[in-house]
DNA sequence: CGTCACTATATCGTTAAATGATATATCTAG
DNA sequence: CTAGATATATCATTTAACGATATAGTGACG
């Protein structure tokens, strides 16, 4: 039981996206895309979210070969630390689940 | 598809703990005790965010008798909320959880 | 070729959210 | 009778998120 550094939802929304390698553009258009709208996270977040990402060493700037593009990807070290918070995400939409249903009699 | 209004965590949380009556310092427990420890809110953000959550008319005061104990719970309008902000939430963990599942190869 | 929309990154100043510290009071167990 | 748990509450501060704005390259269309 590691002692877990509990994510945003922004940071998490950014961090899952970035499983794969993406720029911010790209990881802005895709959580938006993801929720459907229900998401949006605008450049201001976005680049002051990555910054703080890199601070903690949770993602690296993976390629910078294009001029125009960044890409970053997650590290071990982010790949863990968004496990452990998926868990708990997990948990509490059960929590959430459960109590609706129950509601609903 | 009704504008959604996306919740903090901490409200999210602190709403599905509220789909039964309970009063602050048991919600408090609860989450603790569900997120096995993962996630704490303390009194400061408790008594704040649910100030909030009155105002906005997504929880009411369920029971004052008791002198000591305030017990609130989920109106209508904030079950809806939950319910969206839920929907939401359990996209962006399939987006997490299939770039995690992805990158172990 | 000019200009309009889109892609892409970035920062500044402000607003909004969460928290640490602290206070008060009651209740329970030893 | 006092120590720890229960319970609510606020203030002042820190932290996080965001609106506005700036810059610049790219693609398409007339």
């Amino acid at each position: 039981m590691s002692k877990n550094e509990q994510l945003t939802d922004s940071m998490f929304y950014i961090m899952a996206a970035l499983t794969r390698p993406r720029h911010g553009y790209g990881v802005m258009s895709q959580i938006e895309e993801t929720s459907n709208g229900a998401v949006v996270i605008g450049p201001a977040s976005m680049y002051t979210i990555i910054k703080k990402l890199l601070k903690n060493e949770w993602i690296y700037l993976y390629d910078d070969s294009d001029s125009r593009r960044k890409t970053y990807l997650l590290t071990e070290k982010g790949r863990e630390v968004l496990d452990g918070d998926l868990q708990v995400r997990k948990l509490m939409i059960k929590l959430a689940e459960a109590g609706l249903k129950e509601a609903e009699e």
